[in-house]
Parts: C-alpha cells; sequence; structure tokens
RNA sequence: UGGCAGAUAGCUUAAUUGGUAGAGCGUCUGAUUGUUAAUCAGAAGCGUGUCGGUUCGAGUCCGACUCUGCCAGCCA
C-alpha cells in the first residue's frame, strides 16, 4: 500500500493510502471513533467505522492510549468538518506500540513538568511549530549568506582562551593538565578566516556561563557569525538589514501554517522591511532622557553605560522595525572593537534591537585595524599576551578594516515566533539550573 | 549572583480565623453513527517538597534547607 505523509494528504484525494506515525488524540462516539493522527509532518483525522473495520482492529483502536504508536490504512476525502481540511476513512489499522498514561495530557500544565518532559513535549503542536521555525531560521541564514558569496568557516569549539575575556566561560579538561574552554565566540577566529576568504561566517553552538535566568538567555546557543574583509560600520548595518528581513520573509512564506498555530501576528514580521532605522547612541541617550523627564522611564539613563532591558524595550518600542544602535561608548565593548577616529570614546559598534521587546538579536561592528592599539586594549583589559599572539599576527600581516556580527538563532527564532521564552526555541535547552533531558 | 513569588493526587488547582484536605482533567467501566481540549453516567486511586519548631490540633504560623518560576545584571 501506498504510504504517504500527512502533509502530502492534498495530493491523494480519493487514494487508498497508508499513514505511519503516533495517536494524538482519540475521541469516541459510539460506533464511530475519531483518532487523530500525527506523523511528524503534520495531524490528520482519521474516521472508524466500526463496520468499515474488522471487529479486531476495532478493539484495539478503541482502548488505545495517548501516543501509542500506530500504522492506518483508508481512503483520503477532503472535508469541511475537518480540522486539516482532510479526513481519512480507515479500512485497516495495526498497532504498532500502545501507550499507557502518557504524561502531556490535551490540558494545561506548568513549566517546570513541560520541561522534564521536554523529551516528550516536542511531540506538542505549539512545540513542534515553533521549531519549525527554527529549522527555516537555520536554512534562510545559510542560504542568505552562501548566495552572497559567504563562506562556511566554523570556528572551534575548543578554545585555549576567552575570545571576549569579560563573560564566564565553561571550563574543561583537555588532557594532562592543560585545560580548555567551550567557545564563546568564534568572532576571533573569523577574522583570520576572512583576511584567508574574503566573506566568512561560524555557525555553531556557543556556551556562556553566565548565571542568567532570563527568557533571553540559555548557556548553550546557537550563533551565526558573518565577517567581511575590507568592510566597515556601514557595511555591517546593510548586511544586518538585508539579512534579517530574508529570513521574516523566508519564515512568512514557509512557516504560513506554523505561525497560525503560534498566533503569530504576521503583520509584525511584514514590517521587517529595510532600511531599518539607524540611531546613535547619543541620540538614543536623548530618547532615554526625554522619557525619564515624561515620567515614562523610572531612573534617568547616565550616558557612557550599556542599556539595560528596559531601556531597550522603551527604544525598540518607538520603531515597528529593528533599531540599529550605532556608536557605542567604547568602554562597554569588547577590546577588539575600533574606535571613531572623530570621537574616540566611541566604538564603531553596533547592535540591532528588535521590536516587541525582544532585545539585542545582533551584535556586531567594526574591528580595530592596529597592532599598538590592540597590544594596548589587551593590557588594559588584564587579558593574557600570549593567547592573543596569533590573533596579532593578522594586523602585522595585511591588516585591512573588517567587520561583522553575531546573530543569536533562538533570540531570533523567538522573535518571528512571538513567543516569550528562548528555552522553547531549540530542542533541548541548557540553562541555569537544567542540564536534563 | 540579587530581588520577588511559589511548592497540595500523574497533571491543573481549591481549602474562610489554625479545626474532617475537595474538585476538574487523566486512568478504568458503560452509553452515544460527526466528535473538535467531545459529551453524559458510574468507579477506582492518590496528595500537603525536606528537616525542625510553636500548638490540644498545622496545607495554613515560625526557622533552615532543597527545588521551581518571574524580574534584574551580563550578553546573542
Amino acid at each position: 500500500m501506498n504510504q504517504v505523509y500527512i502533509n502530502q494528504l492534498s495530493e491523494h484525494v480519493g487514494e487508498e493510502v497508508t499513514l505511519k506515525g503516533w495517536l494524538y488524540n482519540l475521541r469516541s462516539s459510539g460506533k464511530l471513533l475519531f483518532p487523530q493522527l500525527r506523523d511528524g509532518t503534520g495531524i490528520v483525522q482519521c474516521v472508524v467505522f466500526k463496520k468499515a473495520v474488522s471487529p479486531e482492529v476495532w478493539d484495539a483502536l478503541k482502548g488505545l492510549g495517548q501516543e501509542s504508536a500506530l500504522t492506518v490504512s483508508g481512503t483520503v476525502r477532503a472535508d469541511e468538518r475537518a480540522p486539516g481540511g482532510f479526513e481519512v476513512d480507515v479500512t485497516n489499522a495495526e498497532v504498532v506500540a500502545q501507550a499507557h498514561d502518557y504524561p502531556i495530557t490535551p490540558k494545561e500544565h506548568g513549566t517546570e513538568f513541560l520541561m522534564d518532559h521536554r523529551h516528550l513535549w516536542l511531540r506538542s503542536r505549539r512545540q513542534h511549530a515553533i521549531l519549525k521555525v527554527r529549522h527555516t531560521v537555520v536554512r534562510a541564514v545559510r542560504d542568505f549568506l552562501d548566495t552572497d558569496g559567504f563562506t562556511l568557516l566554523d570556528a572551534p569549539i575548543f578554545t585555549p582562551a576567552a575570545c571576549e575575556g569579560t563573560t564566564t566561560l565553561f571550563e574543561v579538561d583537555y588532557f594532562d593538565d592543560a585545560k580548555a574552554y567551550l567557545t564563546q565566540s568564534g568572532q576571533l577566529y573569523n577574522e583570520a578566516t576572512a583576511a584567508a576568504f574574503g566573506k566568512v561566517y561560524c555557525f555553531g553552538p556557543t556556551f556562556r556561563a553566565e548565571k542568567s535566568k532570563t527568557r533571553r538567555h540559555l548557556t548553550e546557543f546557537w550563533m551565526v557569525e558573518p565577517e567581511m574583509a575590507y568592510a566597515t560600520l556601514d557595511d555591517v548595518m546593510s548586511l544586518a538589514e538585508r539579512f534579517l528581513s530574508y529570513i521574516a520573509r523566508r519564515v512568512m512564506e514557509e512557516r504560513g501554517e506554523e505561525l497560525k498555530v503560534l498566533e503569530r501576528d504576521v503583520s509584525k514580521l511584514e514590517a521587517i522591511v529595510p532600511p531599518f532605522p539607524r540611531l546613535h547612541y547619543d541620540d538614543a541617550v536623548k530618547m532615554l532622557h526625554e522619557a525619564h523627564e515624561r515620567g515614562e522611564m523610572e531612573t534617568r539613563f547616565e550616558w557612557g553605560g550599556d542599556f539595560g532591558a528596559p531601556d531597550e524595550t522603551y527604544i525598540s518600542s518607538k520603531f515597528d522595525k529593528p533599531v540599529m544602535v550605532h556608536h557605542y561608548p567604547a568602554a562597554v565593548k569588547a577590546f577588539y572593537m575600533a574606535r571613531d577616529p572623530e570621537r574616540p570614546e566611541l566604538a564603531l559598534g553596533c547592535d540591532v534591537l528588535a521590536p516587541e521587546g525582544y532585545g539585542e538579536v545582533i551584535g556586531g561592528g567594526e574591528r580595530a585595524t592596529s597592532l599598538e592599539f590592540l597590544q594596548e586594549q589587551i593590557k588594559e583589559h588584564g587579558l593574557p599576551e600570549e593567547a592573543f599572539d596569533w590573533y596579532l599576527d593578522l594586523r602585522r600581516y595585511g591588516s585591512v578594516p573588517h567587520a561583522g556580527f553575531g546573530m543569536g538563532i533562538e533570540r531570533c527564532t523567538a522573535w518571528m515566533c512571538g513567543i516569550e521564552h528562548v528555552r522553547e526555541t531549540i530542542p533541548f535547552p541548557r540553562m541555569l539550573y537544567r542540564l536534563k533531558p
């Protein structure tokens, strides 16, 4: 018999097909059963008339528990009463594996319970939709960069020392008595590959041992980091707006059904088109000051600091598109940031703040080119010089202006989906105090 | 790491002033030929996170601990 997937049913109306999947839910009405079958591509309601199947099949189906594995055969029929538009009139079925007392019932559950059952929660409609959107975000990221002339050159996950020296690193034993650290950014390695290949990116897991307990943080997350040789802050901002608008368009094109499941306000995604507003740090601070004077912000923001979550939310709330804030004070940015020649206290850095309070989805900028400047910075930041000798070589041998950024896949996905917390945008989130399952 | 909130049945939760811990869902049995988190009838079963204190009596009050959630800092 003709095995098909549920998302292909529209091509098989009137045909006899076999579906292989799991029981999502079962309702009964006397001589009639309505098993809902899911197979990873979708959910379809099947209809079993008692007299249409053998007594053995009827009895097997009647008492079947949620998430039992089964195959069903029957005729595909378009039906307005069915949620997906199609139904299958079952003529035969086989129970592959019975399931009893599936923990996640069709009722409400708390976050802790669901996270403890993450391995099963993934089967739920909403989680399925979110992770399908993630898949499309990842594909869009790769397609965009690949067709734009970028070469994928992944950075190592084991690193000998801090890339930025600021955030906390996960330390692991690395043979004998050596220590290695899990990467917190591929940034420095990207600068090496950019000098070899021109336009490059790395895309992999990133680890931050920050004890953050917010809806925007994971200890293990995926980051894509493009880097371009002979590029400036302006180039990187142009790239960021083309990049994000491409991702949003792909999500809308390919994941319409999923966005419906998530009840996403698609008009928010439709608004993500170039150009994005560009806001100088000074002007952003001015906005915050005015907001404070009007009583919209509790405390007066001090020039020179980095924005806190409430500041970011306020700034982004004034725009219906992502905002690109640039020229931050150098003091709050990484040591490798290039300086504004006119105002050396400012870094040529840029953060993209997503609308709706999703915060910083992209952080990047132009890198410093001068060997002497970087040597000073490394000293000032108290970083071990010997760990950066190879990095400084990049300034000794043909140093050119170059720029890039990093985007967090989970933050981007949460934004696309319009969901509260990044923990639902990765199959198995790693967080402070959560390492299982 | 700090602030706040919380932990009662497999799950979601109720419990007045300190006085017999109750329900819905799930499970089991039965009814129902169009259900949409189906409904209806019946049944079983099981619970106050851990340790200590106050009290005639603690889910409730006090202390410590463990765990969880939310917010903040840090960042993507």
